[in-house]
Formats: structure tokens, C-alpha cells, sequence
DNA sequence: CCCATCACG
DNA sequence: ACGTACGTGATGGGC
């Protein structure tokens, strides 16, 4: 297969013309790529003050319209710029990985049989499951699932069970990335994903062939294979992300006053969630338990809460859950009102809008078998959505006032929803840094600051 | 081809 | 009584 992005032509289908878009959709395809220049200027900013103020008098149809011209059709040529400029990867740091991840492996695989007792493929969940629960007796959870939370819950059962975890989590990173990514490697040494402009709900891009927005972070070993990510000489990385933007943003859509609070104070969202949900004094510190249970609780509510989830979620019994869910609740009468509200919208309209006016469409409310599912959705749609037209929005702004007028020194090569990535000059990177972040912190003005962090490196291993 | 699993935000 | 966190894409197993 030639390499797309020396046809810029395929380059274009690829990005607007995805196999699975709906019909619906497609009209997105039928517009003819223009300089993003010849877009978003002052009618912009206009057009997204009145968004902000939730003028009732403005026609839903007309804000999806301008939402369109501003946010989403300019972003496609910078979406082809992007596929274009790629990421250069280094292939023998990848081809390192895989051969210890294959090391690994093996000897994992043979302390695993021993332990089983005969020879078994490990990836194969049905005979995982007939070595663990059907020889080893093991206690079964109701669907015989082998998954992380399902085998983690077993650890103390059989030593088995921490090498199976481990082998599943490198051989996830050797057969997802360390070894596939080097055949995706183009022959200018980069990787040019195809990013989909229209295949999430919720207005969020996705990235395909390869999927560079799910590249390893969360584990030490994750994080060798994004730093293989790298720039060339000379050159370095900026990476700008948001900071807990979607706790940001409900505090703004549901007018949570204690978060506004807490955010335009600076303090810590999460430790003051767990002040209230565990009634801690000002005094007396919150500890990282209490901290890391608090979060849990926060992004529960993004989600769309239950006990029976969160319970779950923090490993305690369901009562306790609705202990917390009740104390969380009380605390944040804002909370209660957004997800009633939101749910009623909602169910008599099958669809929500965000406050810039992008329709997400939840026909699946309807059936009553699916409506539970898309109530839990429809929570987070507008959060969801809303990051997203802040995101593509500070992508346009982003590439017209920064990186068009300086092409020869700085190129935007990846978005990974929260995150814009740059490669540039090494010599230009402060400037440009504190000039991005400064863009995405005015992208809009709320009742909470948006605050994002740059990082510059050789590498993206931020 | 679907399913289970798991990588990311 | 029921099921039970939002949004994606890639992989290997197994029918």
C-alpha cells in the first residue's frame, strides 16, 4: 500500500469519508477543503459569547449551523495537515521492546503452565477459564469472565492468578503496539494515523490505522512505547493538555457553586469531594485513600452514578456506596438538579445539546430495554461534547493565529481529546508553549478558569 | 464475523 | 424486578 500521505487526495477521503459515517453525516463530506483561515474570525467569537449566556432566543438549528462553520469544517484541513506531518517513531526502540515483551513472555508462559500443570493458550479466555475454574477450582464470578477485575479479585486465591495479569498486560503492549506499530512506520519514519472527524456521538475525534489516541501511559512499561514517540533533531515535542476539564466544565453546565468555588480558589477538587463525603474537617488531613475514593466518586458523576457501579468501582459493599452517593449528593444539591434535568430533556426529546449547540442524538432512549444505557449517556453527553467543541474550537484558533503563520518552525501532529501535540524548533518551543496554553485557557470564558499544562521534550513520554 | 479483553481520554 | 460508569479502536480466539 502506497504511503497516504503523499496522496493528498486520499488523504482527504480518508479523513471525511469513514466507511461506518451515517448517512446523516455524509453531508460533511461534500464540503470542499478550504484554508481554515477563511474561517472562525471575529463572528466567531461572537457567535460562542452568545452560546455562553444559553440565549434563549437563539434557534437551536442556527447555533448548530454556526457551531458547524466554526468548529468543525475548519478543523478538517488542519485534521489533513495532520495526518500529513505524521509522528516520527523510533523503530529500533519499539523492536527492543518486542523482543524483551517476547522474553517476557515465554518465561511467564512456562511458570503459568507449571503452575496449570499442562500446556494452554493463555489469550484464549475459554481455556483460562477451564484451567482457573474448572481444574483449579477457583470460585467463579456469575459470567466466567476472566478480565482484570475479575482475575484481581482471585489474586489471593492461586499465584497463578498475578501471572496471567502480567502476561495479559505485556502481551497487550507487545501485540498492540510494540509489534504492530514498526509495520505502520511510513518511509519518511513517521506514522500517519487517519483521524475521524465524525464517528463518536459525542463530537469527539477518533484515530484509526494506527490508533494514536490510545498509545500506553498508565504503566512504567506502557510508557517505554510513547517514548518512541519522538522528534527529530533539532526538534522537540509540545504537549498541551487540559486540566480536569470535564470536572470543569460540569461545574460550569450544572452551576455547581462549591466546585466553581474550588476550582477559582485553586484548591483540589478531589480532597475537597472527600471533605464532604466523609465529613473531614478543615483541620484534620485527607488522606490518599480518602483522596483516591473521592476521585473514583467524581468521575462516577461524569458517568452517570449507581451504588451497585460505584460499589464496584471502590471495592466496598453497595450500602456503603449509597452512603457516600447520599453524603456526595447532599452536599452538591447542583448535582441532583443537572441529572434530573438533563434526564427529562433527555427522555421527551432523544436527544441533549452542549452549550455551544452540538445535537447528540439518543434514539436508543426509546427502547426500554436500551434506555437506562442512554440515560448514563445523555449525563455525560453534554460534558463530553462540550470538551470536544472547546477542543476543536482551540484547534482552529490554535492553527490559524499560531501554527499556519509559522509553518517552517512548528507543525501540530496529534490531538488526543484533552491533549494537542506539536513538533517544532527547539529554539522557538517556550515561546510557542506558553502561547498554546494561553490560547486553550481563553478558548472561552466560564464561571470556572480553564488551566492547561504544556510539557517540551524529545520525547512524548510527558 | 462476533466476542472478550484492554489500551487511552 | 432488572441491570448496573461515559466515549473510542485494535487484537486474538473461536465459531
Amino acid at each position: 500500500m502506497a504511503s497516504k500521505y503523499l496522496h493528498h487526495e486520499n488523504i482527504k477521503f480518508a479523513s471525511l469519508f469513514p466507511a461506518n459515517v451515517s448517512d446523516a453525516n455524509r453531508r460533511f463530506a461534500t464540503v470542499d477543503i478550504a484554508p481554515a483561515t477563511d474561517y472562525a474570525g471575529e463572528d466567531a467569537v461572537v457567535c460562542f459569547a452568545l452560546y455562553e449566556k444559553f440565549r434563549p432566543e437563539l434557534d437551536a438549528n442556527e447555533k448548530l449551523k454556526n457551531l458547524y462553520e466554526m468548529c468543525d469544517r475548519p478543523l478538517m484541513p488542519i485534521l489533513v495537515d495532520m495526518e500529513r506531518n505524521g509522528v516520527l517513531v523510533n523503530r529500533g526502540g519499539l523492536q527492543n521492546l518486542s523482543s524483551v515483551f517476547h522474553a517476557q513472555l515465554e518465561n511467564l508462559q512456562r511458570e503459568i503452565w507449571d503452575l496449570a500443570g499442562h500446556e494452554f493458550n493463555i489469550a484464549s479466555p475459554k481455556q483460562l477459564g477451564t484451567v482457573l475454574f474448572d481444574e483449579l477450582k477457583l470460585p467463579e464470578n456469575k459470567k466466567r469472565s476472566t478480565d482484570a477485575d475479575a482475575l484481581n479479585a482471585l489474586a489471593e486465591e492461586h499465584p497463578i492468578i498475578e501471572k496471567i495479569l502480567n502476561w495479559r498486560s505485556i502481551s497487550k503492549l507487545a501485540g498492540t503496539y510494540a509489534d504492530a506499530l514498526p509495520k505502520q512506520i511510513a518511509t519518511d519514519g513517521r506514522i500517519h494515523t487517519t483521524y475521524m472527524q465524525t464517528s463518536t456521538n459525542t463530537g469527539r475525534l477518533s484515530s484509526r490505522d494506527p490508533n494514536l489516541q490510545n498509545i500506553p501511559i498508565r504503566t512504567e512499561l506502557g510508557t517505554e512505547i510513547r517514548r518512541c514517540f519522538v522528534a527529530p533533531a533539532g526538534r522537540v515535542l509540545i504537549s498541551v493538555d487540559y486540566s480536569q476539564i470535564q470536572l470543569r466544565l460540569l461545574a460550569d453546565v450544572a452551576h455547581i457553586k462549591t466546585f466553581c468555588d474550588t476550582f477559582n480558589s485553586g484548591a483540589d477538587i478531589h480532597e475537597q469531594t472527600a471533605r464532604k463525603i466523609f465529613n473531614i474537617d478543615a483541620d484534620t488531613p485527607v488522606s490518599k485513600s480518602q483522596r483516591r475514593a473521592a476521585k473514583t466518586v467524581n468521575f462516577s458523576i461524569i458517568y452517570g452514578i449507581s451504588s451497585f457501579g460505584l460499589a464496584a468501582q471502590l471495592g466496598v459493599a453497595r450500602d456503603e456506596a449509597k452512603k457516600i452517593i447520599d453524603a456526595y449528593m447532599a452536599g452538591l444539591p447542583e448535582i441532583k438538579k443537572y441529572i434530573d434535568d438533563t434526564k427529562k430533556f433527555a427522555i421527551d426529546n432523544a436527544y441533549v445539546y452542549t452549550p455551544w449547540g452540538r445535537r447528540i442524538e439518543l434514539p436508543e432512549i426509546k427502547n426500554s430495554r436500551l434506555r437506562q444505557y442512554a440515560i448514563r449517556a445523555a449525563i455525560n453527553a453534554p460534558i463530553q461534547g462540550f470538551e470536544a467543541d472547546l477542543m476543536r474550537y482551540a484547534m482552529v484558533k490554535i492553527a490559524n493565529d499560531i501554527v499556519r503563520p509559522n509553518a517552517d518552525k512548528i507543525k501540530m501532529i496529534l490531538q488526543v481529546h484533552d491533549e494537542i501535540i506539536f513538533e517544532c524548533d527547539a529554539s522557538a518551543a517556550d515561546t510557542f508553549a506558553a502561547q498554546i496554553k494561553s490560547t486553550m485557557e481563553n478558548i472561552t470564558k466560564l464561571s470556572v478558569p480553564l488551566v492547561a499544562e504544556s510539557v517540551i521534550g524529545d520525547k512524548w513520554d510527558k
